[in-house]
DNA sequence: GCAATTTGGTTGCAAGAGGAACCAGTTTCT
DNA sequence: AGAAACTGGTTCCTCTTGCAACCAAATTGC
């Protein structure tokens, strides 16, 4: 029973964020050398590789991601032949977003890749141990989630 | 034993992502409608409330951040007068800096402010998994740390 | 069928974060 | 003691991020 936590570095949300961060930080490095690819980027690829095709509305939904994120990430994916719009016949404003044969190539690259470094970023722990921490993340983000929306 | 986990949901760094903004930004909120501060300058004082004066070059230690954001942090708290600077005499290139009387009064009444918000935050979880939880954490941080310097 | 509201997407702006260059004071080496 | 290398702190600049306003297409209500 920690008495009085005064320190920083006992808070659970600082050690949260700091935690966050340098996997972030590790993660982007190896995109970014690998592929060029941003973060961001790199979300969209990943739903559209394990989706198909999707609108803007969709993968914001998707990623979690701001929509000016979302319409960022595609344009320099589409600026990059990786990801190509088609009208979407159902509703004239928004598109169907989908790979590219170039662009599945890349996602088939980038997969086994990340894959490998979230094993390798998260070997410190065990099987049971990765299961455990998902299912304590998704329960501090639903109660945040929850705690936050009282206008 | 996910077979092919190849869901963006189901990445271990992208969930430990939303979930560390999700908190931060809940309690980012917090701190701004309460104290109008920052989190970067909500950790400078977290430090030197607990541990006292100190250099920027401790804070930059203690906090982990960037020694710009600590300079700045540092800036507001003095102009607000919440923290005062003191010649260092052993080092003429920095100071002493230390919470005045009205920084020590913000100071403890932001503390049990913050210890009930990280309580809230975190009640969907029993005492023991939020010390795994920090254990996990600090593990993890640890590897992706070590993982990062092969130059 | 047309006005009013809603919604997907885009643009612009302003704040935040981080890096590189820089200054002043300190240590090291000769 | 003086030159060279280093370090704490500051400034500057760039890149990223998120919000708010906006446009165009679509839905709702009369």
């Amino acid at each position: 029973m920690s008495a009085s936590q005064t320190r920083l570095t006992d808070f659970l949300p600082y050690l949260l964020s700091i935690t966050s961060n340098a996997v972030s930080d590790r993660i982007a490095d190896e995109y970014r050398a690998h592929f060029g690819l941003k973060i961001p980027e790199w979300r969209v690829m990943a739903v559209l590789g394990d989706q198909g095709a999707a609108t803007q509305r969709a993968l914001v939904e998707a990623t979690r991601m701001d929509k000016v994120a979302v319409n960022r990430a595609c344009r320099v994916l589409e600026d990059r032949g990786l990801l190509a719009r088609r009208p979407n016949t159902a509703d004239g404003r928004s598109h169907h977003l989908a790979l590219t044969a170039p662009g599945q190539e890349v996602y088939r690259a980038i997969m086994p890749i990340a894959l490998e470094m979230e094993a390798r970023m998260f070997s410190a722990l065990s099987a049971g141990e990765r299961t455990l921490f998902k299912d304590l993340l998704e329960r501090i983000r639903a109660q945040a989630e929850a705690t936050g929306n009282q206008p």
